[in-house]
DNA sequence: TTTCGTTATGTTCTAGCAAATATAGCGAAT
DNA sequence: ATTCGCTATATTTGCTAGAACATAACGAAA
């Protein structure tokens, strides 16, 4: 069996974490689901883990990253700005790029 | 102020965390002091916490990383095979590439 | 003005990980 | 055969991040 490179990458503004792989799962649930708590419950985190997520995702972005409504018909809701929609697609994109970097990097130690 | 990308890799062998940052660190730190107790004290670990490291090192490894001897005169030692100088030298070849890749790929968050 | 499903936040409990402590075992050299 | 400094390992203690629980606030619609 052949040894493995893994990495985990993450984005950081001012020495804090705005997206790592975990909260861009969050934002795309969000898309998907137009609300936080319905996102909680799709990636099976508490609602408050959630929340402190999208937090700090937004405190640490120079511009919104979602639009939270409360209140309201159902409830309110919550949706990506396209600010947080560049953010994602700009991070799967370099995610993915690392990807075929470290496979191409492998080839290094193939032979140990 | 600018966002930044930051990265952590590490290798895998059978699921097991192979190499990483940390591990590099002790690794280095054992080539120079010749001992695994001096290596902790010098990165300020609990021996017990470097030997358990270096345990899962020389267990997940292929080959043997280091040749743990003991008792004898000075009470033993610890040195790297030529096998984990190698290991240790892909591994910040491959890191080093990287953070040259992210650097490069920064330019595609640059205007975000 | 009551209902509803959300966002927003505080508080308590817990499990798992790290630190601290203790001790056994080893073998060359004197 | 005793000393020495190291490797090797068990046990206990302490701490902290996260889970679980609880509740306040909100505003449109009926």
């Amino acid at each position: 069996m052949s040894y493995k490179i893994k990495s985990r990458i993450w984005i950081e503004s001012e020495n804090n974490v705005l997206l790592g792989e975990g909260r861009v799962h969050l934002l795309k649930a969000i898309q998907e689901t137009g609300s936080l708590s319905k996102a909680a419950k799709s990636l099976n985190i508490s609602y408050k883990k959630a929340w402190q997520l999208l937090d700090s995702v937004n405190k640490s972005a120079k511009k919104p990253v979602t639009i939270n409504n409360i209140g309201g018909k159902g409830g309110g809701g919550a949706e990506l700005t396209d600010y947080g929609k560049s953010l994602v697609m700009a991070f799967d994109d370099i995610n993915k790029n690392c990807w075929a970097f470290l496979d191409q990097q492998l080839e290094k130690i193939k032979h140990l």
